[in-house]
DNA sequence: AAACGGGACAACCGCTGGAAT
DNA sequence: AATTCCAGCGGTTGTCCCGTT
């Protein structure tokens, strides 16, 4: 019979945690060990008892952290694929900062691991192009640069699992996934028409239309993608703006910038840029 | 070779909702 | 009904690694 209930006690500080002796910081192998072995036979859950249980100084919550994240089985590791930043990023657009939810759809992912990938890669282009990554503006670089390019590299690879098919089959532009908050892992994708008169509207995400499922799709909202010639099987490297609406008086070839507020370049169908001139300056800081 | 800076990722913190008591 | 505790979430910080100077 267990006497000593210390360790039920709720989370504490780290000031706390130190005093009781709680160790923080990195893993070792031994504590990872000790986790593993002890899941393995007990299984996982009531993690302040199983942190003490399996003889680990750490808090519950670490102990739940460290399996979820890094030992259990099931996590994949390395890199993300372009399969999987491109659903990444149109999750995102629908979802908005609910990592949880957005792990959901990638079997082996973790929040954190997404969340990072955010942080590091998506809004450091924003960073880079001053932009907030929360912004229209910003949504629709990722529509109309980003995801685009996402795709080219998909296509350009041989092994095409069946939800990336899809949207190749469509030639990118005309399907939408839908039912994202029903079906995790069951993506379904629906055909629908582009009208071009949605593009560049100002229907585009808000940062506070991200945060629901009713924002409109990223991609059928990307004007001049796919390719100009829908039929055509090679990608059209050029980006999505139309040849006839670049504005070369918003950018600084000396500085790479732009010089008008971003959000109104791209806000309005009068206020395009140049869309090759930003692509390139966008996708020289990309990591493809 | 050493120092420095930035990127990537692991881990922590604070908070919240819900279940259990 | 109130309280306590747990699990989970999202934001933030810490640490390691690697490239550059």
């Amino acid at each position: 019979m267990e006497t000593d209930m210390s360790f039920l006690s709720k989370s504490s500080s780290s000031s706390s945690d130190d005093e009781v002796g709680l160790r923080r910081g990195p893993w070792t192998v031994e504590e990872d060990s000790l986790l593993v072995n002890y899941i393995s036979q007990h299984g996982e859950g009531r993690w302040n008892m199983l942190a003490h249980r399996a003889g680990l100084k750490r808090t519950g919550k670490s102990c739940r952290l460290r399996w979820l994240n890094y030992l259990k089985p099931d996590v994949k590791r390395g890199n993300l694929t372009p399969q999987e930043q491109l659903l990444i990023l149109e999750l995102h657009s629908k979802l908005g900062n609910r990592w949880s939810k957005i792990a959901q759809y990638l079997p082996g992912r973790t929040d954190n691991e997404i969340k990072n990938y955010w942080r590091t890669r998506v809004q450091k282009q924003a960073k880079h192009l001053k932009i907030d990554s929360n912004s229209a503006a910003f949504q629709h670089i990722i529509r109309c640069l980003w995801i685009p390019r996402l795709v080219q590299k998909i296509q350009g690879s041989s092994a095409i699992p069946s939800i990336q098919t899809s949207l190749l089959d469509s030639q990118y532009g005309p399907y939408n996934i839908t039912e994202i908050t029903q079906t995790p892992q069951v993506l379904s994708l629906e055909r629908n028409s582009i009208s071009s008169s949605r593009c560049c509207s100002s229907s585009s995400p808000s940062s506070e239309s991200m945060s629901t499922n009713k924002s409109p799709n990223i991609i059928s909202e990307c004007p001049k993608f796919p390719p100009r010639e829908m039929g055509d099987s090679v990608v059209n490297v050029h980006f999505p703006f139309d040849d006839n609406s670049y504005d070369m008086d918003t950018f600084s070839p000396a500085t790479g910038n732009f010089l008008n507020n971003y959000d109104q370049m791209v806000g309005g169908e009068n206020n395009l840029m140049n869309g090759d001139i930003l692509a390139e300056s966008f996708w020289s800081m990309d990591e493809f």
